[in-house]
DNA sequence: CTGTTTATAGAATATAATTCTAGAATATTG
DNA sequence: CAATATTCTAGAATTATATTCTATAAACAG
């Protein structure tokens, strides 16, 4: 059972509820969201097809459940490393080895989210994704202002550093979760974390 | 239409059948694979339901015939650029850009192949689609060889300069593409091709 | 307790994917 | 050019699947 549902929906009440996402979730990781049908979940899980419903109201909600219980997850661990955090750089190598570090810790899930992003954004759920969206990297920006203040970090457009920190990382996770690439994406963090601080860092001398 | 389309399946003959994908496209590109029926491409392309499974088997043939078409068309723009350039850091410079100026100009298309990668690569498209990925990044490759043997690029483990080099780029495509930022990543095209330079440079100084 | 809400069940219905059979268009061959 | 094979088109019939509906049971609140 993933930390992330029992995170989401506690208590004993929510254990059908939980039970049937963790079986949804494997489901959906072996054969992709299309492939799975809502019989498949219910021999899976033993749950009847109107507790399914009861609880999700319909395929989509069951991915949306899903999803947003992945995100907060997620999130929850990004704001107790920038707690623990110092300094920009400090900072940029915690958010990625947070990331990589959640990744790696949650597969399925990690490979659901990458999926669905854009079928939970088109649907039932997308105001509760552009709330969390916001938040995400509000913590991070308040490091990145302060860094640019410093000098130590290069000035851009705000809407590319995401991309800049994050998305070398993703890539890699990406690939590693679809085998593309074998060797786990913790072993070459330090990698990632260095490549991101050099995307935005000022550094005088880089002849670009 | 699509000039992907019309690179693979050129002719006469398959007039159809490119209509028919261009409009399927179009459905997929403006409410999900999922929510898109057969019966809604028909209506849309005129054809009949047995034409449309004739010419691609199923809905899934449909998704991979697009998928493999678009890769095709990325795949010749990068060979063509990188035939005509010279040097490591202008490689690196030219594929970021050949990436993104393919992203803006086919975004449904682009769009369609972030959302839909994994169901082809799962489906009965695998091996098409595996010899391709064994080749995309072959041309680049003799570069990077290059510029480790000159000193100018960091040794790092193979597997991972695609994401080091295009992950920041293609994320910041996937956000565009969903709205989620809304500059062109035509207008971020330096700063893109610029951070992959920094992130495989070899630097002294760089206190990483 | 007793009413009320929440949860479960599975049959019935609606929707959509796929198959099938027939016929038309196009290409190939002698 | 005629005969034959192949590819293409059509839409009805079938199968598979999502969703709704009605009834019961369990948990909870007062």
């Amino acid at each position: 059972m993933e930390p992330a549902f029992e995170r989401a929906f506690p208590g004993t009440r929510k254990a059908t509820k939980r039970h049937v996402l963790s079986c949804a979730l494997a489901c959906f990781d072996e054969r992709g969201f299309d492939a799975v049908t809502i019989d498949d979940i219910r021999q899976q899980s033993g749950a009847s097809t109107g507790t399914i419903y009861h609880h999700f109201g319909n395929k989509e909600g069951l991915a949306a459940a899903i999803y947003l219980a992945a995100l907060d997850d997620q999130q929850a661990g990004f704001e107790a490393a920038m707690q623990t955090t110092h300094g920009v750089r400090e900072a940029i190598a915690a958010w990625v080895e947070v990331y990589i570090g959640w990744v790696v810790a949650n597969p399925r899930l990690a490979r659901f989210m990458f999926q669905s992003r854009r079928s939970v954004a088109a649907g039932a759920a997308k105001d509760d994704l552009k709330g969390r969206n916001d938040k995400r990297y509000g913590a991070l920006q308040t490091f990145l202002r302060n860094g640019v203040e410093a000098g130590v970090v290069r000035a851009l457009p705000a809407e590319i550093y995401a991309s800049l920190l994050i998305g070398q990382s993703e890539n890699y996770c990406r690939a590693w979760l679809s085998g593309r690439v074998n060797t786990s994406p913790l072993e070459h963090v330090g990698i990632f974390a260095d490549a991101a601080w050099r995307s935005i860092a000022f550094v005088a001398d880089n002849n670009g």
